[in-house]
DNA sequence: CGATCCTATTATGTCTGAGTTATTTTGAAA
DNA sequence: TTTCAAAATAACTCAGACATAATAGGATCG
């Protein structure tokens, strides 16, 4: 088992979070002066340099920008790239806005099912015996279980793969990632889960047997049924 | 006219960009080290403060990770954020594969109907002002001018605007520019451009209905047509 | 002979302090 | 009141040193 060590845990990658979380949870608002280097380092107690790179970080994901005299900026959120990667996890760092929880879960209704119909016109026989799989460990454990929810994300991202559209994939994984860390703390305990694994297989048939709007409707429901289960519906 | 002064004309930025470019554009594949920093910046003819901000921007969208010992090493592509609205801006610097071009269309085709289908629902009086406003802009100006096509842009962020989800419309603003951007070169300048007001007006009055679906596919018709302006047809 | 641990190596990481550059602001002139 | 130039200021760049961490190599032990 390899370890992997994270880079971001260097000092530029900490205070680049840090402040990066100040932002989106809009402690500190657009519009706002980042003090200057000098202070706002001696204040951090680091140096200007590794506090320079921690802007440098924040400004390449369109959260602050610096010029000479005029100082370094929150930006609008206009400016945000709300889809990165680590914007998204530093917004589920703090509270997020209602709102925003269901545009990312409107985004994922959208994304998903068409990544399912795509999957149903291009898939090869190793995604569905990928899928396939993926739920065979669903079966075994349930969704109660660590094993289980690694299959649920395994049999996604084999749809994924099988949609072959890499910006595609690349989005709809960002994107499930921030939900499942919204639903990990909105589970419902006190009721038995529903077993989710017909509503899968009907997706994986639908694919299977090459039929989009079978796939599409199927990846449609699985999710309105998911989101039921957390007392939540769009709309 | 305030002339914005691009922060990314600093050193740091062009370097990032410069590199960033070689690498999206395949000049430095995956893997790959790019070799030590006091080397490299002194080949760049900069310090290596420069040199190491540029690649903590890199870094920040998933192009590259440095750690001591080992250096800095290129990504593989799955980690990279292709649609950071930089990345897209440099990978469109080079030839993009045809394929990629491909997906960026697909994704649109997905992300833009939903959207029309949003705002079908959200639309209020003030949304559907903006959007007749764009529609006469279109009107008076062809697409064949600047003004036209500004209008044409003007129309879709309306939409967005109308959708009331955010990181849905970042994602269409981002795909639409790279689409534009493509577009710009392969205009089929001996045909005379087809009128695309109806197409448009369509889109708008069933927004303006309230009626979802209509709005959803007349939005993608409208896709497809402008499309097969381009010589081109998805699958 | 193999595995484990330690050590030397090396590239990134961090720090300091100086000087440069680009904006903004101020104020003077028209 | 407007225009333009100069001063002020903050980010930007540079140079050189030291710290830290991951890797590679070798020594030790089973």
């Amino acid at each position: 088992m390899t370890d992997r060590p994270d880079p971001s845990r260097r000092i530029h990658g900490t205070i680049a979070r840090d402040l990066g979380i100040e932002i989106v949870s809009g402690k500190r608002k657009p519009g706002e002066v980042l003090g200057g280097e000098i202070e706002a380092s001696a204040a951090l107690g680091i140096s200007r340099t590794a506090y320079r790179e921690a802007i440098r970080i924040l400004g390449a994901k369109g959260l602050v920008e610096s010029r000479p005299k005029a100082g370094t900026r929150v930006l609008p959120r206009r400016h945000w790239n709300v889809l990165d990667p680590d914007v998204l996890a530093w917004t589920f760092e703090g509270e997020p806005e209602e709102q925003f929880i269901r545009d990312l879960f409107e985004l994922r209704a959208v994304v998903e099912p068409a990544a399912a119909a795509f999957a149903a016109r291009r898939r090869t026989d190793e995604d569905v015996a990928r899928m396939r799989e993926a739920l065979d460990g669903m079966a075994r454990h349930t969704l109660a279980t660590a094993e289980g929810r690694a299959a649920d994300q395994q049999f996604h991202r084999a749809i994924l793969a099988a949609a072959r559209n890499e910006p595609l994939a690349a989005l709809a994984s960002t994107v499930g990632a921030a939900v499942r860390w919204t639903t990990k703390f909105k589970q419902r305990k006190h009721e038995l889960p529903r077993d989710a694994l017909p509503d899968h297989e009907r997706v994986c048939e639908a694919i299977a047997a090459g039929d989009p709007r079978a796939a599409r409707e199927a990846m449609t429901e699985l999710l309105r049924l998911a989101l039921g289960d957390l007392g939540l519906t769009l709309e």
